[in-house]
DNA sequence: TACACAATGTTATAATATAACATTAACCTA
DNA sequence: TAGGTTAATGTTATATTATAACATTGTGTA
């Protein structure tokens, strides 16, 4: 496998890279026009511009899409190759947003079987509650 | 305790009777504009009215928001009484949502903690997947 | 080179949700 | 049953989130 190869596998384009390197500094998972007012300086004008980086960068892992907030968070778990098998825990005071990484967790619902036997490779799970510093 | 405290508990106002009575007899999740849309005959005219007949709804566990698709559904599940612990499967193809009703599974992640110990009481989780007729 | 495909740029618009304020209904209790 | 309180409603306007459509440019590969 050459170096191109694999480099390739999670390459990111210009865009991708520009709003990737925000939202993977950002202690706080980020909303799309928040993205789109802090990278107009680097020339991203557009919604569109933005929303296509987000759609990629999901789709190969590196972000994940908080549901309930529709805001956007590095992946913290190394492993993550693509956007399967996602859990969060948020405060409902201060919005920090945690990606769970447990491997009981994991192994559980990638074994959950619903009533009528059939089981799911997909899923997201979001936990609520208060964090330490707002209990 | 009156006959009236125990009404109370759950009895529905005009605008939330009418659109609860829309989203339980349909087959599918609906989005706000779609209920929208279907009430105005009824005189709801207003967005607002609707959101705030949602809001008041799965506030009582009477309906769910399935988060990843901004649409909602009845609570097939009688013994929800308050929207702080729920679970749906989800077909990529045809859409079909359902309940999951699972003891194992609440059990499950009623009791899960996290690295720091941490509980919580309230939850969502969507699984995807295809349905029966889909595969 | 030439092809295929991914990514970009741009304008416009669709879809989802809330702010603000005025009014009315329902409920509780003195 | 009058008065106070809270819940619900009505209405207009606006904010927020997301996609359609189409033209163009870049990138890897045969
Ligand atoms: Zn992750
Ligand atoms: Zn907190
Ligand atoms: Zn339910
Ligand atoms: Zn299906």
């Amino acid at each position: 496998m050459r170096i191109s190869k694999v480099n390739k596998m999670h390459n990111l384009s210009k865009n991708q890279q520009i709003i990737f390197d925000l939202i993977d500094k950002s202690s706080e998972p980020l909303k799309a026009y928040a993205i789109l007012f802090n990278v107009q300086k680097k020339g991203i004008k557009a919604p569109l511009q933005v929303y296509r980086a987000l759609d990629k960068l999901v789709e190969i892992g590196k972000i994940h899409k908080i549901e309930s907030r529709n805001a956007f968070i590095a992946c913290q778990n190394s492993s993550c190759q693509v956007a399967k098998a996602t859990a969060f825990s948020i405060c409902e005071i201060c919005e920090k947003v945690t990606e769970i990484s447990s491997a009981g967790l994991s192994k559980y619902l990638a074994n959950f079987k619903d009533k009528d036997g059939m089981k799911y490779s997909k899923y997201n799970l979001e936990f609520f509650g208060l964090c330490k510093k707002c209990r």
